[in-house]
DNA sequence: TCTGGGGTCCTAGGACCC
DNA sequence: TCTGGGGTCCTAGGACCC
């Protein structure tokens, strides 16, 4: 079968996931939290995207926006943080590397899960989960759940439950347990990893509504009615890996950079600082990972929930000619590009900047250039401002048409500390 | 009053080519 | 009157994830 590109030998995942990561790096830092509902709140203090079991229990859902439940918390003594980056990425970091030692292959998945390739361990997976999960607590204080299984999707589904059925207490082990398919008639097709609001429906109209009856289903019946995605759950849900482990980070195809105003933005010279400085965000990304790109996009839009006003959004595109990651050149297409879309009169509420067309630096070494752009300078330049940046801090040195006033025009009215990448920010202890 | 940001993969259909 | 067949590339939009 061709979507079957991993080897047929019998592999172990196991899915390392942090419990609520942005409220476990908070509870770290900030002991009395332990108990209390706690939510982190998105960018603008605009949604919950992170809750601890004690706010889910409000019913406080996921990517609910902050003035819906802002009462219901407050009145439960709960507390609100505005998300802090900063903090959490430090901690992602530290918790990747102590999770290397436990095996030579992992594949970071995101911020808080990886997966690790546990094959030819001949001893007790259960008992290794207990120790990574006591490692990672011990050294770094958040709390992890571990799943292991055959597939990644299975791992996923072990995980859910070592995190859910307090019996297992944080690992669960698929490889040993009695009955897969008891687990697998116990999850809901919308449960499994890859299957959201949109395939539930479609499989449900099928009369499938469980992970069993979707292993279970006829191949040649799924292959009819869905695509090659469903298939490849299928097959996991088998045991038959479609999933490789991916352990070298890809190039980035897209690097986007945006965000809302916490007030609308009428005027171009507010509009054009804002897109600066994405385009300063999206190069610096560019050029950690050694690449350039061939196109830069702009978009801009008013307010999609405010149906009063008048409502307008656009994009337009912009070649890069030749491939680059210098940003000053980079500023001036997308501000020429914002000049093309921006349009008088109206409250934006959000704009930003996509750089794709992403090529790695060495195969952009033979572009025909014009004589007048020193490419090697430009290089040079980036490279100094970008060390400077990384040794003294963002924004040591920036782009003057970013503005040179008050930079946030985002809110963030519950920022915890940089506790562990400042040092007057370092957690103060009495004693 | 107040609704995030950054990604990936897949597919259908159009344009184009020989 | 009769109007092929096979292929690639590109793009927009859909779906999903954290």
């Amino acid at each position: 079968v061709s979507y079957i590109k991993f080897s047929e030998n019998r592999h172990v995942f196991a899915l390392v996931d942090c419990n609520n990561f942005y409220v476990s790096c908070e509870r770290v830092f900030n002991p009395k939290l332990e108990g209390m509902p706690v939510i982190v709140l998105s960018n603008n203090d605009g949604c919950v995207v992170a809750r601890s079991s004690e706010a889910k229990s409000l019913g406080i859902q996921m990517g609910m926006p902050f003035f819906k439940c802002e009462k219901l918390i407050k009145k439960n003594k709960g507390a609100v943080f505005s998300s802090n980056y900063a903090l959490y990425g430090d901690m992602s970091f530290r918790i990747m590397q102590t999770l290397q030692k436990f095996s030579p292959n992992i594949e970071i998945y995101s911020i808080d899960e990886a997966f690790l390739l546990l094959d030819g361990f001949n001893f007790s997976l259960d008992e290794y989960g207990r120790k990574i999960r006591k490692t990672i607590k011990e050294h770094i204080g958040i709390p992890v759940s571990v799943g292991m299984a055959s597939t990644k999707t299975l791992a996923k589904i072990a995980t859910r439950i070592a995190k859910k059925d307090a019996f297992y207490d944080g690992v669960f082990d698929l490889t040993s347990y009695k009955d897969i398919d008891e687990v697998l008639e116990n999850t809901a097709v919308e449960d499994i990893w890859g299957i959201g609001k949109n395939y539930k429906r479609k499989l449900n109209d099928c009369g499938i509504s469980t992970a069993l009856e979707l292993k279970k289903s006829d191949e040649i019946f799924i292959k009819k009615h869905f695509n090659s995605t469903i298939m490849k759950i299928l097959y996991e849900l088998r045991g038959i890996p479609c999933l490789p482990l991916e352990e070298i980070p890809q190039l980035k195809k897209n690097i986007a950079s945006s965000r809302s105003f916490d007030e609308p933005v009428e005027a171009f010279e507010i509009l054009s600082k804002a897109i600066s400085s994405y385009v300063t965000i999206a190069s610096e990304k560019l050029r950690k990972q050694n690449s350039k790109a061939g196109i830069v996009l702009v978009y801009l839009m008013t307010n999609p929930y405010n149906k009063n006003e008048p409502q307008y959004s656009n994009y337009t595109i912009y070649r890069l000619i030749p491939y680059t990651s210098y940003t000053p050149f980079i500023i001036s297409c997308a501000i020429m590009g914002l000049k093309k879309i921006y349009k008088n009169g109206y409250r934006y509420k959000k704009a930003g900047i996509i750089l794709t067309d992403i090529v790695s630096s060495y195969q952009t070494r033979f572009q025909l250039t014009n004589d007048e752009i020193n490419i090697e300078d430009h290089e040079k330049v980036m490279k100094t401002v970008d060390y400077i940046n990384i040794r003294y801090g963002t924004d040591t040195i920036f782009f003057a048409s970013s503005g040179i006033g008050k930079k946030r025009n985002t809110r963030c009215n519950y920022l915890s500390k940089c506790f562990t990448t400042r040092w007057n920010e370092l957690l103060l202890v009495k004693a």
